[in-house]
DNA sequence: CTAACTGTACTAATACTCGCAGTACAGTTG
DNA sequence: CAACTGTACTGCGAGTATTAGTACAGTTAG
């Protein structure tokens, strides 16, 4: 399902929570449909369960999944919207790191380009309200 | 000089990294200005001369200010431009937060809005190239 | 040169994180 | 009940992060 760099820095279910995260918001994986369970998913990767159900349970914090016990782990299709606290903790961090990048130099027009490149790869199966 | 949250998870060395890169970005400390020695800076915030140098060393790594042995750290006049793999990498951060800012949606207006924001309180006494 | 300042290097102790392992519990489905 | 699902908890081992303490090195003023 993916490729895991065991001696990354970066601790193994935080790649899983990163990859996860693109899949879902790529549509990759759609709305409601099912994770692999824990242990398939460990086996699958020859790492142990626990890793797995961290990724899970950090994904399921953020609002990406949600996992009901007995029948799995399923990508969450309201999500977002509701968490407007979310959306006001990302802008934070967006803003920093848009005054860095544009002190570093990045021109406004380029940013544009950067925002339009991502509309088209995102909004393009979304809903427009 | 600032204020620092000792029961912060973020490690007190980080948080002094990103408040003087603020205080840089903003030109509240402005180019070749010295900064507060290591254990001047020390004493006030009653912490570690140590803890400062860590933080002085990583704004060094990452350009924004210089030291000097004997006389003390400044504010990078020239830095910058220079460091194109720096604006790459945090390009890299910005389009992976951006496309979860509009998955949770960001609107693309509002995001127009926030550049135009940063704009005017950055490029407000900067060179035009 | 000395004294007092500056940054820097090294070591050490402590605390935390990460990943693995094992076990147990709980809900669902057939 | 059996076999699947998620979840909780403990402990362990290795590594890393954070901070502190101490000592060294360059600069400047007297």
């Amino acid at each position: 399902m993916f490729e895991l760099d065991m001696r990354s820095r970066q601790p193994i279910y935080e790649q899983l929570v990163d990859k996860l995260k693109e899949l879902i918001i790529s549509e990759v994986l759609k709305p409601d449909e099912q994770l692999p369970s824990v242990r398939t998913l460990a086996g699958q990767l020859t790492i142990n369960p626990n890793t797995i159900q961290k990724a899970y349970r950090e994904l399921e914090t953020q609002g990406y999944i949600y996992s009901v016990k007995g029948k799995g782990s399923f990508v969450n299709p309201i999500s977002l919207v509701e968490n407007s606290d979310k959306l006001v903790s990302v802008i934070k961090e967006l803003k920093k790191l848009l005054s860095e990048a544009m002190y570093l130099g990045l021109k406004p027009a380029e940013l544009i380009e950067l925002i339009h490149d991502l509309e088209s790869s995102i909004g393009g199966g979304k809903n427009d309200d």
